[in-house]
DNA sequence: CCATAATATATCATTTAGATATATTGGTCA
DNA sequence: TGACCAATATATCTAAATGATATATTATGG
């Protein structure tokens, strides 16, 4: 049997301690709300949900017959998942683990013509452009259900770390933009 | 035999393009120069170069007895790398993916004392600042071979960013207490 | 009522990460 | 001089993470 003692295991469980899910509409939140700093596949997410299981820390119910129920396998915490999530919320987070891949390609620029970077560095300032929309979107959806009185304090948080986030990265495509023009200015 | 199509490949061809490396050298420039975008480990390097020499794309010098030699095994880019590493940075790059385990504890805060996340959002702060110093003073060191007469635009271009993510970490992390400190004076 | 998109679970082959084993060399300091 | 430690260097193994795919059901749109 696998160990899977990575982190997909405390992920899964911060999500369960909010409600009960499946490991496909787990899948689907992290998608879409967590994506810009954390991401799990099927791969890690079913089998960590069997392990949590076979731990104590989850419990599985077969909703066969519940409303959209399509054979689907509703998971929720246990008390001693809570206990194992709050642990893990007290130790030291790790450093970031980053990869991008534009970078890589900047770095490595001179095997290439400039113009393939600024191509490159064009469609990640519309992606990034988009991804600030988005997150500003999440900001003011977050805003409105404050208002309404549920508290979104720390989800808002982390839709608030992805403005500042993709807008660092969109300010910095824009710069280096404009100095590998200049560069070649400065050759030609 | 293993198939490693993955992206280390070509980090190694973009090191190995400017000069002939051994693989600690590879994975200690990484550590040092690239690890605000990108990481590798032995595990990756090793196999890779070898599968390198085994395709045509570097070739490996067995230097034994040259000044510092302890067994070293140099390694070299061939014209088939240059060509492959060119026509991987005319490829659009894939989109980036990172693991803020800190995002994930905020996250899930409230499974925790506030004090807790002030606590983590401090050291990150400490640690983001001294990122970006980090990424200045290299600025600053490709500034003056910059004036030597060494370009060095593309390395500085990501030294860049470094100084953006960063500081935009930190701004965030103080955004951050504050917004966690102010609702804790609202509860109590 | 058919086609298609979305829901849902599951697994497999790669790819990546992290830890460790091993050995040599260079420098320090008693 | 030798004892010791840090840095250099190659290599491999386990575990974890990714990406792709197989399979089936249900909801919905035309």
């Amino acid at each position: 049997m696998k160990e899977n003692t990575g982190k997909s295991k405390y992920v899964i469980l911060g999500m369960l301690a909010r409600m009960p899910l499946t490991g496909y509409t787990i899948k689907k939140w992290i998608e879409n709300e967590y994506s810009h700093f954390w991401q799990e596949s099927y791969g890690q997410i079913y089998p960590s949900l069997k392990k949590l299981v076979s731990e104590g820390l989850a419990v599985s119910s077969d909703n066969t017959g519940t409303g959209n129920g399509r054979g689907q396998i509703v998971y929720s915490i246990t008390d001693a998942g809570r206990k194992e999530l709050s642990d893990w919320l007290r130790e030291e987070p790790e450093i970031e683990k980053l990869r991008y891949e534009i970078l890589l390609k900047v770095s490595f620029g001179g095997n290439t013509e400039p113009e393939v970077l600024l191509g490159h560095l064009d469609d990640f300032i519309r992606r990034n452009e988009k991804l600030v929309k988005d997150m500003n979107g999440y900001m003011e959806r977050f805003e409105a259900l404050k208002v309404q009185g549920t508290d979104c304090t720390y989800s808002q948080l982390t839709a608030l770390c992805g403005v500042y986030i993709y807008s660092a990265m969109r300010d910095w495509a824009v710069m280096a933009k404009e100095i590998i023009s200049e560069k070649e200015v400065d050759l030609g």
